[in-house]
DNA sequence: ATAATATACCTAGATAATCTAGGTATAAGG
DNA sequence: CCTTATACCTAGATTATCTAGGTATATTAT
């Protein structure tokens, strides 16, 4: 549809990962976890989906990494988003809310 | 992110070609112009993302098509919804409404 | 004890939607 | 006459996501 960066619409992964990183810093497998409960299991991210998003995220340094044992003894990988992280989330849901406001016209048209 | 169809999600053409047809029938590059004019140039189209959509649609009965010739002399190929179309369209709305809120969910969350 | 499930990370290759970039042909406008 | 707009089309590239694996440790059930 020619509207320049798709990975800021539905589908939009990283725009969702941005925004619960926004609150607090978290782990992928929380990710996934959060996302799901938090949509109401709308959102049941693939591991293989989420995982490169990540990797990505961390390439364009809108997201740091860290490695942190749990108490229970497994290794996670914690991630915590970038102030340049929450400008790109902060475009991101501009773009979205245009985007679903062109739907919107488009379904409760004439 | 497993939600079956994906299709009937953003970058949903689908629906909002069946949309449009509801109102009534169109041609390829009419589409296009709609699309573009009633979501306030969001939509922008591709000819080579919307004709093989149409044809698509005709395959699976959502849509018939005759050709006709404006009256300027040109050929046109003239698109209208079918009733399963119609009833595709409503569980593509549906769908698309059950994304849009858990989008928003996580995007207004904590 | 041990088997199964849950947690936690990862990647390679397949699939599917969309775009790019062409092609054809006619009509209208400069 | 030449360019632009209209109007249709398709093949191949791109990209996001999924499938389907792999590894390893911890918890729960049998």
């Amino acid at each position: 549809m020619a509207r320049g960066d798709r990975s800021a619409l539905p589908g939009g992964t990283a725009m969702l990962v941005l925004a619960l990183l926004q609150e607090r810093e978290m782990y992928g497998y929380e990710i996934i976890e959060e996302l799901e409960k938090r949509s109401d299991q709308v959102f049941q991210m693939k591991e293989g989906t989420l995982y490169p998003v990540l990797h990505s995220l961390e390439k364009e340094k809108l997201v740091t990494a860290r490695d942190q044992e749990a108490p229970s003894g497994r290794k996670r990988r914690y991630y915590r988003v970038t102030a340049a992280g929450l400008q790109a989330l902060e475009a991101k849901k501009e773009e979205w809310q245009v985007y679903a406001r062109a739907v919107t016209a488009i379904l409760t048209n004439a």
